[in-house]
DNA sequence: GCGACAG
DNA sequence: ATCTTGTCGC
């Protein structure tokens, strides 16, 4: 059976009703990262890894990493990127012991043409309060944030003006970072979270280590695949 | 109709 | 979604 984008962005419309942006309701001891690549990501983009990382908040000490690899099966289409991506990462999230507060996700939480990105999608099927973190606008209007660190805009939906995410620059003219609500947390408590998870990168922890843990499995995989190889061939 | 388009 | 190399700005 085809995948259907018709259908999914039937389903996108009704999960999006189930979108909470109230106040996070628990103090945050623990803050999710995580992460896809592939282990051949432009020529070969099918063989998937996905990594979770768990950070103490606000000490922003690692205290547990999975990963988990799967074939991905769906194409990128923009708007699309939570059915492409969202199966593997809740198979790596599944296996992690400690489950976090909050999640911190790569791509747009409801600053998305239907209000519902892959951390909005990921927030609704788990429950658990979570942030979209992307590095390109997708939805939405905002200004160019000033070039100082902490510096943000607020990005406005076309039709209602309001308030959706954050542009935010985390580091001195490094480009800006894509803050926005994923689920049951409202867009200010998103933008403080990611303000005070920088360390004066680009990204903010959980995803940059996220993101770094994810390309030493990656290397590590294909390191082991390539001793495998020699082993058969015997040179 | 055209351009833009998270990872 | 990658890698490598060089260059530039802070």
């Amino acid at each position: 059976m085809k995948f259907s984008f018709k259908k999914a962005r039937k389903a996108q419309e009704v999960l999006k009703k189930r979108v909470k942006l109230e106040p996070l309701k628990r103090e945050i001891k623990t803050v999710a990262g995580c992460d896809l690549t592939f282990l051949d990501p432009f020529k070969n983009p099918i063989t998937g890894i996905g990594a979770f990382i768990v950070l103490t908040y606000p000490e922003l000490k690692v205290v547990e990493k999975v990963y988990e690899v799967a074939e991905v099966e769906i194409p990128y289409v923009p708007g699309f990127l939570a059915f492409r991506e969202l199966p593997l990462l809740i198979k790596a999230f599944k296996k992690l012991k400690r489950k976090p507060d909050i999640v911190f996700i790569d791509g747009h939480g409801i600053t998305h043409p239907r209000g519902l990105g892959i951390a909005a999608h990921f927030g609704v099927i788990t429950g658990i309060p979570s942030v979209g973190c992307a590095k390109k606008p997708l939805f939405g209007e905002f200004k160019e944030p000033c070039r100082e660190a902490g510096c943000y805009e607020p990005i406005l939906h076309p039709k209602t003006k309001e308030t959706i995410g954050y542009a935010v620059r985390l580091r001195k003219n490094s480009k800006p970072v894509y803050i926005s609500p994923g689920n049951l947390i409202t867009p200010e408590e998103a933008l403080k979270l990611a303000l005070k998870t920088a360390r004066g990168f680009k990204l903010p922890e959980p995803t940059r280590i996220a993101h770094n843990y994810l390309q030493t499995v990656r290397k590590g995989i294909i390191q082991r695949k390539l001793q495998e190889l020699e082993g058969k061939n015997g040179s």
